[in-house]
RNA sequence: GCCCUGGUGGCGAAAUGGUAGACGCAGCAGACUUAAAAUCUGCAGCACCUUACGGUGUGUGCCAGUUCGAGUCUGGCCCAGGGCACCA
């Protein structure tokens, strides 16, 4: 790397921030000062990231709080002498670039890219030390080629499979919508509800990975314990039994899943899902006509009306019985459509005295209801509700006395034993459906052959591109299929012609992996370089929103686990430590368009500075919580900055660069508690970033220090312990403010950049003050205070406790019955 | 319903079990100024007493508890925000 030529153009005395910011960052660009060579590893790495934006339009604040936060942690990092990779990029695929194209008739990819243009300048004003030279986008060609291999990748590993899967379909709309795209039950557009509609469609095996996701998140110490709950309890894992039921005078088995196989002596009934393929084939004639309009009505009903958890339970009987195969005994088959087809088998066995839903259904329709399992203290009073906690079992033949978690193993012992179940373990997470009938995505990379059937694309043939020639205003499809150039390739099996795939993916997998793009950019053979990630994951500190806790993140493992299962990346968890930040505020409320709270960073930096909008960003709520955007407080904050500025410039001439410090001990006076109170505030800042990234305590402690400054007078002559403390304020708020920090480090004579300077260090025996004031309590209760020179001992603090008239006073008559003494703080009396 | 997070001045918030309210915003008073802005200095939880200096009481959602001492620890409750929601 050059040697950056450290040159103000501007040689001004008074605080400009616009023009000192446009001044810099062209100098940054031109020196190359942010560009990571990735190659150097005689530096410990350190990887910062931000998740990357969507290129809407415009930057919103709560781009900058995050990106500051990062960006603030990057710099920090890097005056540890950590060789810091900072990236940024877009999330560029998406619908409202179609949604563009379909009102404005523009092509998403020239709104996309407009917009990207217009946002990177956005995010260069606010002086970010990312490193441009890496930036990717999730649309561009040589990005989502390896989008696609990633998804031939998985194919190959039989992780990527196709079925039929009920999907979100508006029947005005005649189209496929996005989850995203269905709001309350509701199509977005036109407001009518949203049905389900069975499709072909493409899905990753994620649940292949259930146990790995959930058994690494006790691994992941450095993420927020809230995120790892939400996964936790998205995967929600159970363990119980499979057991199968025969259908009685068929020879069909019907597999239900339970956790409770110690209540299966009180199955009164069983219920299969709608959508279970066997009700039509087991559904006694009789019956055939009221199940197939249940089943009718079923399907017209949204998935709003269907998970409505306080809605009567509805079903019909089919008409034939189960025997379970614990009792012999006969029970008779429902369908209902509280049982979902997607958990488990899509059949429940139901025990009413022990599960509420199966009490709700069976009071309903009169059904009977057996009990098992008994609570300690159980009287025999007729039960009012499902009693669902464990107790002692009742009603269950050789198992009467076991309690329920003995019971519950036996009874698939018994299963296993006689070959009617077993043992099984279930999770709520389902495999991810990643198909979108969507134009602006990226392609599918499959092919389908008359005679070969399913074909993937060849690795050499990437990328697949997206055609040009589309109608976007078609319904019901992808407009990709409405390109005739795109249609049909030939089969990489036989030569004859094939049809493509015209379905796009949905945006998560462009997002699952683009973090191990940034460290490898260029690469055109393979996605990355192993070598490289090994040396780079995982991430050191991921910065971004909470409402990514489960989708993004989980997926991103997956696509990690999935990767260093043949070796290409080493590392099985991408992101070591993770920060959500919270949202920015306006007035109470999130800004947005409709309440009209919006602030605009561009109006920001004009009116005070990129260094006043990070400062103030991160002055006034920790990182994680929510914050309250203020007007007045945006320009606190530029006040602040301008008497950092004249507090520097006013004593100019009394900082010198590097001037030797004289031994503490010989330090007296002020002097002496200058350099104490430079030494505290280092360590107190210090230590507020690696904790926890503390950044509000961090600007009151740099406010605190700038305020002493003000008072101290430095003298007539270049002073060392004074030019201690100014450059030491200004290495500490170089991170925060890297332009105005830059621009007087320059102005006070610094030869090479302040961000290439190491992050000051402090003397820890200089950080006590000499004098302690001592807090004098009368049964915990302030009373008196006076002031001792640092460490006087206990036996003296205790008698100038007991001397003082105030104190004496007090007491009175009273009696002193304990004396607690803690050295340079307090003294308690008890008295009585 | 279940899970999580939080509740401290007018507001944003600080506080290894040890002076509650640092720091800031808004406010008030003063200095500078012809004036305003900017800047600088000071005041500031609430109530009461005192001409004043100062003092007393009270105070971190509510109720108990532990402790010489609790915003902080323990138990119970209330409220607000968020997530999940018929997952067998």
């Amino acid at each position: 790397m050059e040697t950056p030529t450290h040159k103000s153009i501007l040689q001004i005395e008074s605080y400009q921030p616009q023009a000192i910011e446009a001044n810099w960052q062209q100098r940054w660009e031109e020196t190359g000062l942010h560009t990571t060579d990735t190659s150097d590893s005689h530096k410990p790495k350190y990887y910062a990231l931000s998740m990357f934006p969507y290129p809407s339009g415009r930057l919103h604040m709560g781009h900058v709080r995050n990106y500051t936060i990062t960006d603030v942690i990057a710099r920090f990092k890097r005056m540890h002498g950590y060789n810091v990779l900072h990236p940024m990029g877009w999330d560029a695929f998406g619908l409202p670039a179609e949604n563009a194209a379909i009102q404005n008739n523009i092509p998403p990819s020239e709104w996309t890219l407009s917009n990207i243009e217009y946002m990177r300048k956005q995010l260069k004003k606010l002086g970010l030390a990312v490193d441009w030279d890496r930036e990717v986008a999730t649309c561009k060609e040589d990005y989502y080629k390896w989008t696609q291999w990633m998804f031939l990748y998985l194919y190959k590993r039989g992780l990527a499979y196709k079925k039929e899967a009920p999907v979100n379909w508006c029947d005005q709309c005649q189209t496929v919508l996005a989850n995203e795209q269905v709001i309350d039950g509701r199509c977005w557009r036109d407001d009518s509800l949203v049905i389900k509609k069975k499709l072909s469609q493409w899905f990753f095996k994620i649940t292949d990975y259930a146990e790995r996701l959930l058994g690494n998140l006790p691994v992941l110490e450095g993420w927020p314990e809230r995120v790892l709950l939400m996964q936790k309890n998205w995967i929600n894992k159970s363990s119980g039994a499979e057991i199968h039921f025969a259908v009685e005078g068929r020879d069909i088995k019907i597999p239900i899943f339970t956790t409770r196989p110690d209540t299966i002596f009180g199955v009164t009934y069983m219920v299969l899902a709608p959508e279970h393929p066997l009700v039509e084939l087991i559904v006694s004639e009789d019956y055939r006509e009221t199940v197939d309009q249940y089943l009718e009505n079923t399907k017209l009903k949204s998935d709003l009306e269907r998970q409505a958890t306080d809605k009567e339970k509805t079903g019909v009987p089919l008409g034939i019985n189960a025997i379970n195969p614990y009792t012999g005994e006969a029970v008779p088959i429902w369908v209902s459509d509280y049982v979902l087809m997607e958990y488990g088998t899509g059949a429940v066995m139901a025990v009413p005295a022990h599960d509420e839903r199966d009490f709700a259904f069976a009071t309903k329709f009169r059904l009977p209801i057996k009990r098992v399992i008994e609570k300690p203290g159980f009287i025999g009073l007729p039960l009012e509700q499902a009693y669902t906690e464990p107790g002692i079992l009742v009603n269950s033949g050789e198992f009467n006395g076991e309690d329920s978690d003995t019971g519950k193993l036996k009874m698939i012992r018994l299963a296993e034993s006689k070959g009617f179940g077993k043992e099984k373990i279930q999770y709520r997470l389902r495999d991810w459906l990643v198909s979108r009938q969507r134009y602006w995505g990226t392609p599918i990379p499959i092919l389908y052959c008359d005679k070969c059937g399913t074909v993937p694309v060849l690795d050499e043939h990437l990328p697949v591109r997206l055609p040009k020639d589309v109608d976007f205003n078609v319904k019901g499809m992808s407009p990709v299929a409405t390109s005739s150039s795109f249609r049909q390739a030939p089969c990489p099996t036989c030569g004859g012609m094939a049809r493509r795939e015209t379905d796009t993916m949905d945006t998560f997998v462009d997002s699952s992996w683009y973090y191990l793009r940034y460290i490898d950019p260029y690469n055109t053979t393979k996605p990355f370089e192993p070598q490289l990630i090994h040396q780079w994951m995982p991430v050191d500190q991921y910065v971004g929103g909470i409402e990514h806790a489960i989708l993004h993140l989980m997926y991103s493992r997956f696509f990690m686990m999935a990767l260093s299962d043949s070796g290409w990346t080493e590392q099985d968890e991408p992101f070591k430590n993770l920060l959500t930040q919270g949202m920015v505020l306006k007035d109470g409320s999130k800004m947005s368009k409709s309440k009209g709270n919006i602030v605009d960073p561009d109006e920001i930096f004009k009116e005070f500075g990129a260094d006043t909008a990070r400062f103030f960003i991160l002055s006034d709520s920790p990182p994680q919580a929510d914050f309250d955007w203020k007007d007045s407080a945006v320009e606190g904050c530029s006040k602040f900055l301008h008497r950092v500025w004249r507090t520097v410039m006013d004593h100019k001439g009394k900082i010198g660069m590097d001037m030797p410090l004289p031994n503490y001990e010989d330090m007296t006076g002020e002097t002496r508690e200058l350099f104490q109170w430079t030494n505290r505030t280092i360590a107190g800042i210090t230590k507020d970033i690696e904790t926890q990234f503390q950044f509000n305590t961090v600007m009151s402690k740099l406010r605190e220090f700038v305020n002493y400054l003000g008072k101290v007078n430095p003298g007539d002559s270049p002073n060392a312990v004074y030019s201690h403390a100014i450059c030491s304020l200004l290495k500490l708020m170089a991170p925060i403010a890297p332009h105005m920090t830059e621009e007087l480090w320059f102005l006070l004579g610094g030869l090479d950049s302040i961000h290439l300077q190491s992050w000051p260090k402090w003397d820890s025996s200089a950080i006590q003050a000499d004098h302690a004031e001592i807090v004098v309590q009368i049964n915990g209760k302030l009373r008196d205070r006076f002031t001792v020179p640092a460490g006087t001992d206990r036996s003296e603090l205790e008698a100038k406790a007991l001397q003082s008239a105030k104190i004496k006073e007090h007491i009175g008559e009273q009696q002193v019955v304990k004396v607690i003494v803690v050295p340079d703080k307090l003294v308690n009396l008890v008295v009585k």
